[in-house]
DNA sequence: AATGAATGAGACTTCATTCAT
DNA sequence: AATGAATGAAGTCTCATTCAT
C-alpha cells in the first residue's frame, strides 16, 4: 500500500503534481487574488519546487487559465451533486424551479465555499479593470451566460419563466446578481445571516421571473 | 495683488495637483487594477513628477484609500445631482421609488462610466481576496450598507417595501445585486442591450421589494 | 538472422542517436548561439528525448567540445572533397596555389553553408569573450594555425611564397581574413556579390603571399 | 574639490552614472560576451546597484545597444587621435595610405586594447548566430562598410588604389579581415608577435589594394 | 537504455520606497 | 515644495542538471 504511493508510474506522478499544482494555486489565488499568488508559493503550497509551476504550465497566465477551467468544471459539478444529493427529479423541474435550485445550492456551498469557488469570485473581480485579460475567463464567461440564456428561454417557452424579458438581458442580471451577492457573502459573511440571505435570493428570483400574474403588472406602471 | 489670479498659494497648487494625482490613479486603476498601477505611471498620466505620488500621499496604500473615499463621495454626488435632474420631489417619493430610481440612475450612468465608477468596481474586485484589504474600502462599504438598510427600514415601516425581509441581508443582496451587474454592464456591455438591463433590473427589483400582495405566498409554498 | 537489418545493435541506435543529436545541435548553434541552444530544444529537435543529449554526453560543454570536433572534421572533410573534385592533382600544386584554392573553395561553401559551418563560425564568435572557454576550440584552433604555418613555411621553402613574413603571424592573419570574411559572408551576404568577394579575395592572398615583383600579373592571369 | 565631487547637481549624478554603467558594461560584455554579463554584476562592477541599469535603459538589449553605439564612437575617436598625433597631414595622405594607417593604427591599439574594443569585438561575435540580433550593430556595420566603400572609390578616383575591384566586395573583405584580425589578436596574442603581425598586415593591403605592376616594389619600403 | 519528472540557481524586469538635491 | 536618482525586494521565466522510473 505504502510501496503504491511510494513507487508511482511517471504519469501518475505527474498526474498527481499538476492536481496539487492547480489546487495550491486555487487557495492562494481566493487568498491573495491573482497577482499575489506568486508561482514560488504555489509551488510551495503544493509540496513543490518553486520552478514547477512554469515548468508545467509554461507560464503564470496559461497556469491561471488552467484554474479558471478546473474551477469552472468543479463548481458545475458540484452543483449538479448537490442537485442530485437533494433527491429531486431534475427532468420534472420546471425551469424556474431549475434557475431558484440552482442558484440556492450554489449559495448553499458558498456556506463553506472551496478555494475553487472562491477562486472563481477572485478571478471575476480580475477582469473588471479594463485592460485586464484573464485568459479562460472569457470563454468560461461565454458558456455561462449561454446556459443561463438557455435555461430562461425554455422557461419562457414552456410558461414557468415571464415572457417580457429577454432572456440574454436577463441571463447577464442573473450572472451578476449570482456573483455579486457571492462575493459579498464571502467576505462580509459576519454582516447578515446566510440562511436569511439565501431565503432572501430565492425569493428575489422567483419573484423577477415567475410569470406573476397580476404581481407584475403594476411593477412599472404608469410611470417611466 | 494682481499676482493673486495668477500665481496661486501653495495651497492652491497642492489641491490642484492632488486632485490631478487622484484623478490619474482612478483612471489607471480603473484600467490595470490597482497592482498594476504604478505610482510613477500615475504621477506622469497626472502631468507630474514620478515622485509626487508619495511624496504627497505618503504609500500606496494611502492613496490608494484616499481614491476609494473620493471615488464614493463623487459617485454618490452624481447620483444625486442626476437625481435631482429629473426633477423629482425627492422627499415625495416612497422609499421603495427611491431605492428603484436610485438603481436605475446608477446604471444610467454606467452607460459612460467615469473613471471613478469603474475604479470603484475594479477596487471592490480587489477586495474579493480573503487577505486583501483595500484601505478605506471596508469603511465606504460599511456605509453603504447602513445607507440601504436604513432605506429599507425606512420603507418597510411606511409600508412601500415588503415586511417578510431582514433589511441588513436585503441590503447585502442588493449590493451585490447592483455591482454585480455594473460590473457585468462595464465590460460585456457588448452582450446586451443596456436599456433592456436597465428595465429588467427596475422590475427586479419591484417584484423583490414591492409587499406584492398574493405573489409572495406561492413562491416557496411547499415546504423550504 | 533477418532481424539484423531492421533491429539494428544497440550500438548502431546508439550511433544513429548522438549523430542526429549532433547534427541538432550544430542547427540550433548556429542558429541561436551557444547559450540559446538549450539541451531540450536540441533533443526535440533530434526527434529524441529531451534528456539524453545530456545522458549521452553528461554536460552541455562535452556536447558543445563533441560539435566543435565533429564541426572541424566535416568543414575539413568537405574542402577536401571539393578539392579532389574539382580535379586538381593536389600533389602537383604549388603550396601558394594550395592556400589559394582552399580558402576559395571554403568560400565557395559559404554561398550554401552547412549547419556545421556555420556553427563552427558561431563557435568562433563565442571564443572571443575573453573569459570564454568553449572546449575544444582550443585544440582545433592549434591545430588550424600550425597546419596554416606549415604549408606556409613549405611554400616559402619551394618557392612560391614570399619569405619575408613569418610563417607564424601569416598563419595567424590569413586564419582571421578567412573566418571574418566567412563570417560577414554568412550574414551580410545581401551586400554584395559573393562571387566578386571570392575574387577578391583570391587576388588578395596572391598578392600579400606571392614573392613579390612579378608575382601579381600571372596571378589572376588567365581563368578565372 | 572635494566638495564638487560630492555635492552634484542630479543631472551631473546621473550622467555620471550612465558613465559608469556602460563602461562596466563594456568591460563585462568584453570579459563574459553579452548573454554572461548580467545586469546585476554590471550595476555592482559600476559601484551601483543590482537595478540601476534595468532602471535608466530599460532592457538589457536598449544598454547593450547604447554599449554598440557609444563603443563605436569611442574607437573611431581613438583611431583618428592616434592618426593625428602620428603627425601626419591627414589632408595629404592618398586615400590607400589612409586606409594603411587606419588599419596599422587599429592593430596597434589592439596591443592594449580598451574595453570598448573588446567588446566591439566581443559583440560582432555575437551577431554571428542566424536569428541574433544586437541592436545597434547593424546600422553600426552599415556605416562602417560605407565609410570604407566610401574611401576605397576615392581613392580609385584619385588612383592610389586599383581600379579592378568592386568598393562593396573589397570593403566587406576588408572589415572581414581587420575584425577577424583583431579578434584573433585579442586573445591569441601568444601565439605571434604583435608588430609582425602589424607589419604583414599593412603589407597584405598595400598588396591588395594597390595598383599592381609597380606598386609592390616600394610597398614596404624603406624600412618599417 | 532511455525518458521525463523535478529541482533550484540565476537571469531580466517591475516597482514602492528612500534620500539627496 | 518638488524632483528624480538610487536602492533592493520580489516576481516570472529559462535551463542545466539530478534522479526516479
Amino acid at each position: 500500500m505504502s510501496d503504491a504511493s511510494v513507487r508511482r508510474t511517471q504519469a501518475e506522478r505527474r498526474n498527481h503534481s499538476e492536481e496539487a499544482l492547480l489546487d495550491a494555486a486555487a487557495e492562494l489565488i481566493a487568498e491573495r487574488g491573482i497577482d499575489r499568488a506568486s508561482l514560488a508559493t504555489i509551488g510551495g503550497r503544493a509540496g513543490l519546487s518553486r520552478g514547477l509551476p512554469t515548468h508545467y504550465f509554461g507560464s503564470k497566465d496559461s497556469l491561471v487559465a488552467q484554474v479558471a477551467r478546473h474551477a469552472q468544471d468543479r463548481v458545475t459539478a458540484a452543483t449538479l451533486m448537490m442537485l442530485n444529493q437533494d433527491q429531486h427529479r431534475l427532468d420534472e423541474l420546471s425551469a424556474l424551479e431549475l434557475v431558484r435550485l440552482t442558484v440556492d445550492t450554489y449559495l448553499g456551498l458558498s456556506d463553506h465555499p472551496t478555494a475553487y469557488q472562491r477562486a472563481l469570485i477572485v478571478m471575476w473581480g480580475s477582469t473588471f479593470p479594463a485592460d485586464s485579460s484573464v485568459d479562460g475567463m472569457l470563454d468560461a464567461d461565454q458558456r455561462s451566460y449561454d446556459g443561463w440564456a438557455d435555461l430562461i428561454a425554455r422557461g419562457q417557452r414552456e410558461g414557468s419563466i415571464r415572457i417580457d424579458m429577454d432572456p440574454a438581458s436577463a441571463a447577464v442580471v442573473l450572472l451578476g446578481f449570482i456573483r455579486g451577492v457571492a462575493a459579498q457573502l464571502f467576505w462580509d459573511s459576519g454582516v447578515a445571516d446566510i440562511d436569511d440571505i439565501r431565503k432572501t435570493c430565492s425569493a428575489w428570483i422567483d419573484a423577477a421571473l415567475a410569470p406573476a400574474a397580476e404581481s407584475l403588472g403594476p411593477v412599472v406602471p404608469d410611470g417611466r
